[in-house]
DNA sequence: CTGTTAGCGCATTCAT
DNA sequence: ATGAATGCGCTAACAG
């Protein structure tokens, strides 16, 4: 048993101890086992369990150009959405052997750019990427280099890649239908700041649409913050409940974080759920349901998202060609009492 | 500007388009500057951003044997914990030019041994593991080729390497203190299986210790959970309720699902915190303000613990050769109002 | 069935 | 200051 104490071991430390040439192995490790000798078969067995031999990716995948990585871009791991987006991707990653490195830009196109930089160089051989709206240079260099991407949530008008997201305009309208069919006249939008993010810009358009013949005196209600900004939000929300009082107010909270960041507010300032304004949202957890009198929110399929995405790099990597097609998954409402 | 169309750019082609030797080319990479003629500095310059070349990290780790890959390993991604502790990592990770790869063990020791094999194969040089407490025989490995492993939160008795923790006895004892000087006279445990993950063990045998002394007759409440099976949840908590129901009643959360759980089941079979029975418990989240009447947990510093972890890694592959350390955190408690 | 050879993209002697 | 040659660990012809 002399086993190498240090250093790594390579097919050549196994194709000696097992006294056959390199090729011999590399056969056995690639599943060419009928086309080897039944005992060399069971030497190179032995040989690999003895040595404790593992092949190198990093020397396969140079050969055979093949990193078996993914590149799994959020920008926000921090939210629920990413980590059930990335157990989606997770799931099937795991299934056909690829390991996922995960990237956070924190909404950072600077930061961005270095994690696409980084993925690249690693030779990732698909990218999943919830996307900031810049950088199209470096997704054009992948797509050159032919190494498929797949946008999640987030749309990139011109951009030709697949995508999957939420039927969001037709979610927006329903939860909307629900707030006005309870007799709601003043309801107002909040959400961070919509920039070229396009689930928030189509859920922002579909509220203006409908705002425009449903509030009273069409008024649209929409407020931008900046959740880091506390008393910016405090001074929209004052704002918002002082003008008309006499209207049935509620609010549409655009996601998680601004949501949560509303309801604390709302709790410090003494605002009643959904006495003085009823309140619903995007991005469901198990939270809400214990908060107040439980929250309505909007669940997304995030985890198949994630999944859904995955396959699709999957069938890239497997050369389907087809056009880019973008998938959009049912996102439902849970009626809560908050409305 | 004969850019190749298509397939990857390498050295060669840099060094073609720049009329030098590949040589001189992974000299400019790796820095060194100014043992080059100014003018091939500027043609080199040229032709990278003209071919928009990236070095293949798979191809200068094979030579360098340097992946700048490191592995981070969770129980449970969707555990607020690891989302921070990620972060952390991520941090000094962007500093170094490290990146990680994810991987999820649902607490599975298989799908953790699954892992462990992939992180090896992509030749990690470092590798933060939440453990599920098996797979010694890889860690074992993965010591002998001195990829360096950091342990998080749980410990591994038998296995002398690094440590990042919480200080979860003495913040045991003072929660505890807390509750019990709120003259609660009957506190009980609950928890998920305790098995061999050691912040649980080390709640918990506080929680006996004190108990022992200071609930009604010395009696410890233990009530060990699945949480997927919510009728066990209900009967522990039913008959932990109706047992000696003129006593001033407590529960210790050991861990946010738990707890989550526990509210859930509270909020459906009318129970009121804290008129029913106090609560309080670890994993401190932002919602928790937000509910009942806001519940007193335990922060722990999940963010700086994914940090310290990754900056003991690196320090080991900086050669630091010193005996393993076990560092313990402080976590604190955030007093709110359930007890 | 099996070994020999070449080369993936790069860093690094060793000459020059 | 720079190029040629070598090899990292592996796979894939190509012979035999």
């Amino acid at each position: 048993m002399k086993k190498k104490t240090t250093g790594h071991i390579t097919i050549k430390d196994v194709a000696e101890f097992a006294g056959v040439s390199k090729s011999t192995v590399s056969r056995y490790i690639n599943g060419k086992i009928d086309a080897i000798s039944p005992e060399k078969v069971k030497n190179i067995k032995k040989a690999i369990a003895e040595l404790n031999y593992r092949p190198s990716k990093m020397a396969q995948g140079l050969k055979i150009k093949k990193s078996k990585l993914i590149g799994f871009v959020v920008a926000d791991i921090t939210n629920p959405f990413s980590v059930a987006a990335f157990r989606g991707v997770e799931e099937v990653c795991d299934q056909y052997g690829y390991s996922i490195m995960v990237c956070n830009t924190d909404n950072s196109p600077e930061k961005e750019r270095e994690m696409l930089l980084k993925l690249e160089a690693h030779s990732v051989e698909g990218l999943i990427l919830n996307a900031t709206g810049e950088n199209k240079d470096i997704l054009y260099s992948f797509a050159e280099q032919q190494v498929p991407t797949v946008l999640i949530d987030r749309k990139l008008p011109d951009l030709k890649l697949d995508t999957v997201t939420t039927d969001n305009r037709r979610i927006t309208e329903e939860i909307l239908q629900q707030i006005y069919s309870k007799g709601y006249t003043d309801v107002a939008l909040f959400t961070e700041p919509i920039a070229s993010i396009s689930p928030r810009a189509e859920r922002a358009a579909v509220y203006q649409e409908i705002a425009a013949v449903r509030n009273v005196n069409g008024l649209r209600r929409m407020y931008e913050i900046d959740v880091k900004d506390k008393e910016q939000l405090e001074k929209a929300l004052r704002s918002f409940m002082n003008e008309m009082p006499e209207q049935k107010k509620a609010i549409l909270a655009l996601n998680g974080l601004i949501m949560l960041k509303i309801i604390s507010c709302m709790e410090e300032i003494g605002l009643r759920i959904p006495e003085d304004t009823g309140i619903a949202g995007f991005d469901d957890t198990e939270w809400y349901k214990l908060i107040g009198p439980g929250i309505t929110t909007i669940a997304q399929p995030s985890h198949d998202m994630g999944k859904t995405a995955m396959e699709r790099v999957l069938k890239r990597i497997e050369g389907d060609e087809g056009a880019p097609q973008t998938i959009e998954l049912e996102a439902k409402v849970i009626m809560r009492k908050s409305l």
